[in-house]
DNA sequence: GGATTTTTTTAGACTTATCTAAATTTTAAT
DNA sequence: ATTAAAATTTAGATAAGTCTAAAAAAATCC
């Protein structure tokens, strides 16, 4: 239906307005694509032309519905891939990103459908990242960044914000895998980092700075 | 490291001279890939530059060893994927080749090497086409074609040399999959027809082409 | 509000992969 | 050994996707 390269700008501009649904710049899609400005105004025209994207001259892009339909198909069949990749085939969770940006592009409704049934319909992928289901229907979390619970708050690490594969091999180092059992124990004002246990033991002092790049679900108290 | 469709030049060629080692023609890859023969010759001067394949203006080309050692992991990918869907996925055998055709492109050593650990390291595919292991070796059967047996002799089903969904379809209402354990009842001199006895019971007029294009492993007497 | 900086678009060029039509080479036939 | 037919290559075009440099529009700054 449409080349891998139009896929991968229409996922671009969905990744860059999911939460503020404003307008994405020309030059937003050109730095996370690592293409030039030129090459962008070039495809969004051919997007435009294919009523994939509503495109108003200087004033940036939007996906239409067909866009957005498009667009989220290719995150549910990456991110499912994800899942296979670890959970069958254990590759780790900093390995997979490039192989699925590879497997997204397979083009069959009923594969990815069927590989969603073998999964046993994953909610979410390796890195906690909610994957659409058939319908193109997220979940939704109560999450919040673990820099911003206060002493004493006990959460889960659900998922992260960066996916470099340098993050989530730190991660692994310290022990803050999705499923990781937390509680802040102290918070130091000069620069943001937090001592925290991790259960059933273990502490780790971590910086704000990765204390920014995970999401967290609250414990009941 | 090589574009897809320089890829599928390569395994057009190599399953074109994989029998016979004589070099293909520009004329056979044209009508192969459903491309023009000018189209065919610029490729093949690329291919040749990249050394490829050996080609000689005219005279047609063979595989370089490089050409042959890529041609063969595109094999081995296409094949192992067909067994992922078939066998894990519950798709049809008629029904896998166009995904394998895009599965086959994905670029990992390290996941085709772990899909055959996972699949249990496959030595034929839902064809009963040789895969060949990380090295390249494929597995070779004695193996003779339906037709050419003779009244009295039985026989197992363990390949076809046709592969177009209609043929499948067609073999799977005659029961004859792979695995079907057959004896010759009949020979038609008239046009080649044969009457099979199909075990433990069922009895099929199968035509000659029918019969040409089924491979089968004799048993022994 | 006019000048300056930033953003975006246009112009022109390049690569890959394809085509049709024409020219050339090889093969087959008389 | 010519000649006709078939196969192959060359020439010239086209479309997708990319680039750099220059022009145009929008945003920002005294
Ligand atoms: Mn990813
Ligand atoms: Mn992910
Ligand atoms: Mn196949
Ligand atoms: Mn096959």
């Amino acid at each position: 239906m449409f080349s891998s390269t139009e896929e991968n700008y229409l996922k671009a501009i969905f990744n860059l307005s999911v939460r503020t649904k404003n307008p994405v710049s020309t030059n937003a899609i050109s730095q996370r694509m690592n293409t030039s400005a030129a090459s962008v105004t070039d495809m969004l025209k051919r997007l435009a032309e294919k009523d994939l994207i509503n495109y108003v001259k200087y004033k940036g892009v939007t996906l239409t519905s067909t866009g957005r339909k498009t667009a989220t198909m290719l995150v549910r069949k990456h991110r499912l891939w994800e899942v296979f990749l670890v959970e069958q085939l254990n590759f780790a969770w900093d390995e997979v990103h490039e192989m699925a940006e590879q497997l997204e592009h397979i083009q069959s409704e009923e594969l990815v459908n069927r590989l969603d049934r073998y999964l046993g319909y994953p909610k979410f992928d390796p890195h906690g990242d909610p994957i659409p289901d058939a319908n193109g229907q997220f979940t939704y979390r109560q999450q919040v960044i673990l820099s911003e619970l206060e002493v004493g708050e006990e959460a889960i690490v659900v998922g992260v914000k960066e996916h470099s594969p340098e993050f989530l091999q730190f991660l692994d180092r310290l022990h803050l895998q999705l499923g990781a059992q937390v509680m802040i124990q102290e918070h130091f004002d000069y620069d943001g980092t937090m001592r925290l246990k991790i259960f059933p033991e273990g502490e780790q002092l971590v910086s704000n700075k990765v204390g920014q790049n995970i999401y967290v679900q609250k414990k009941e108290k």
